[in-house]
DNA sequence: TGAATTCGTAACTAAGATGGTTACGGAAAT
DNA sequence: ATTTCCGTAACCATCTTAGTTACGAATTCA
């Protein structure tokens, strides 16, 4: 396990809950299903999904026929709102220098790399935010089963 | 300590390195020196550094008069450069999913991805690429004695 | 030759991030 | 009331980052 799948949960999750809405007309995905489906833990799962809901990305229910849903339309949801929901960090922030450092110059290098940072930053927010939940489904099941539809929830699992 | 600081430390390194040729001609920058003023350990300073010697960005020597010095002209040395060298995992990498997940979909997430994120990434390496290191140590230079051009060696370090 | 300096690297450590696991409380449907 | 589900805290294992120590090899200089 390297890294973070923050991101990856993020964007497989609410998929799976766009293809609940689809499918079943209200009813809502639980964590344990997603958790099921994506590989990780029910209570990741939460943990992730609950940044998504403080985002105002998702909803989530208590009780039986409980679970998460979308609280957008899947085509007014892109790629950048689940990253900035889900990653803090923002992407590469050009990290402060140790507070010991004394040379001279020192203060001054994240100023020097700011510029550049933000333009890459920017370029990076527009690629994410030119791509929606819908069209990462829409090539998702494309790539699944080409010419096909998903008829039912069944074809939502695998082996499993 | 959040993050890392492999790119900053490499950067402002290897500034320090071009400071070093320009003002006393042929001789090198100690790891220790470095470290005093980038603040981190020497042993890290020499870590870092030596991925940029194996990308072939810098060169080291052993003994007395020996330490670091650029292996390239200044200006054909770009932040692209220095970020490859230093961060293997070449800015956001789509996590691959865990081996368990079963939805039937989610081998297909990291291709759904693929092209949004190869655009943004190639977006990036343009725009990190596009900065040369005598770019940034004009920018440090201006920023930290405005009008003025650093006369000797005692220039580098602060109050230390 | 011998001492001093500096890199190269391994080993150990501490701190933080990540995510799995258990546990328990609250909300909602039946 | 019971069951199902989210919400969250607590604890743990693992990994990454970086500090620290230690020792060997290379190089300069007396």
């Amino acid at each position: 396990m390297q890294g973070n799948s923050r991101f990856a949960v993020g964007v497989h999750a609410m998929a799976l809950a766009l293809i609940a809405q689809e499918m079943r007309k209200g009813k809502p995905v639980t964590s344990s299903a997603i958790a099921a489906m994506v590989g990780v833990h029910p209570v990741h799962v939460r943990r992730v999904m609950g940044a998504l809901r403080e985002a105002g990305l998702v909803e989530s229910q208590s009780g039986p026929m409980g679970g998460w849903q979308l609280a957008r339309d899947p085509h007014a949801i892109s790629l950048y709102d689940i990253y900035q929901a889900v990653e803090p960090e923002l992407l590469f922030e050009v990290p402060a220098r140790p507070p010991d450092a004394c040379c001279r110059f020192a203060p001054f290098l994240p100023q020097a790399l700011a510029g550049t940072m933000e333009d890459a930053k920017r370029a990076l927010e527009q690629h994410l935010s030119s791509v929606t939940l819908d069209q990462i489904l829409e090539s998702m099941e494309q790539r699944s089963s080409p010419g096909s539809v998903v008829a039912d929830s069944s074809a939502l699992r695998g082996p499993c």
